[in-house]
DNA sequence: GCATATAGTTTGAGTAGTCAAACTATCAGA
DNA sequence: TCTGATAGTTTGACTACTCAAACTATATGC
């Protein structure tokens, strides 16, 4: 098994590159996204590459090999069923799981992994709405659109919060936007950056240009009648 | 906090100075336990000693500080929450739930240990029968006598097996001697170095001495009419 | 009381991961 | 095409942990 630092480089360059038109990842954002000096994310490229989890070339980007992405997938598993577990299981909020999964996603058998799966009922979705990739390696990614995109008069429905900060997720909660929670934009706002939205049961929010690109959501068909 | 490595050594001297008459661990069976050359285990005694964990002198037993007591007790403490959630929650067998505990002891934060204790309902002891420690630091340790120590015709209750093997649990538990299990001792054989006793729903079966001394059991009080 | 087995210690070297700081490639703008 | 600015690389050194092997104390048997 990879140690817990190679699984936090493959985890962090996975994620990156999902996130990067070119579908790689850059050296600083490794580093930084890892915690470590970009001189030290250099030289552990480099070991990931020697064990065909990555592959590089000097000053040109990182990306995963298909043995690098099945192993990112694998921890990411573990984070999301262990998140769920904390939610649903030990009733733990949604904006403190992230740092406590991350801890434990290395220290899961896959025995454990398996039950605690089980325990859950195999659920297809973490409590930010991440997919949990299923043990064989695949991922199911449902449809949806960044609420940054979204058209004035949109109903939709949050799908997903991309932003695992705490507070970023406190402000979601506090202002009644959870996962499935339906809302309408109310209007856009690109002079100021801004987009105004009103949750069902919720007064009005602005939200940073920025932060609804970092949540998804499913625009809602019309209603008729 | 101790690393991981810190923790494991303060576990070992922990147990293994219960186990002994003087109250001191010796090197080479910390090192056992852990599982390093003595060498690598001296040196780490002296950090542990310079973190005053542990008291310490060349050639002279090895013992914890008050302070490395109070940090064992609290790894403990995870260990056996951890274990009891591992069979009462995700329904895994007494027999493989150590090693299991072993790892994500060590990744469990406070928060999450408070969760975990309180989902359970504040168990008193794991599926091994050892006591939890509690949050302050203390222990309650019911009495007990060793099986080994019980005189022909004594009728007890099992309460505790001590040695968490899992091929020992597994004997337990394929001759009906689990946790809470009625037992009768049928004859003690100096000669031979076995015992045999009987459960209430199982058949009869012979333990050497040294396995018995390492399952504990209440004598029953006699019954009346 | 001395030899020796046993337990414990020390030393020197290696691995994994890290940083600071010196150095180098790449690219955009003048 | 030169010049910086930026991003990436390399080097040397450090920490935490480990082992093998040489060495030393202690206890025991004779």
């Amino acid at each position: 098994m990879a140690t817990e630092t190679v699984e936090n480089y493959l985890k962090a360059i996975y994620t990156l590159s999902g996130e990067s038109p070119a579908g790689e990842a850059a050296m600083s954002r490794i580093a930084a996204v890892v915690g470590v000096t970009t001189g030290t994310a250099t030289s552990m490229v480099k070991k990931l590459a020697a064990a065909k989890l990555a592959r590089y070339e000097r000053f040109g980007g990182v990306r995963l090999t298909s043995k690098g992405s099945r192993a990112a997938l694998d921890i990411l598993r573990r984070h999301r069923l262990i998140e769920t577990f904390l939610v649903h299981t030990l009733n733990l909020d949604w904006s403190v799981v992230h740092d406590e999964a991350e801890r434990l996603e290395h220290a899961i058998s896959p025995r454990v992994l398996e039950a605690l799966d089980r325990h859950l009922g195999h659920p297809a979705s973490d409590p930010h709405g991440d997919p949990i990739p299923h043990a064989d390696g695949t991922v199911a990614e449902p449809a949806s659109v960044p609420l940054a995109a979204c058209a004035p008069g949109s109903a939709c429905r949050l799908v997903r919060a991309m932003d695992q900060r705490e507070d970023a997720l406190n402000f979601l909660r506090r202002h009644g936007l959870e996962i499935g929670s339906e809302l309408t934009v109310e209007s856009v706002e690109p002079g100021a950056g801004t987009i105004s939205v009103k949750s069902a049961k919720g007064s009005g929010v602005s939200l940073s240009e920025a932060a609804a690109r970092r949540v998804l959501v499913q625009v809602q068909p019309k209603r008729h009648g």
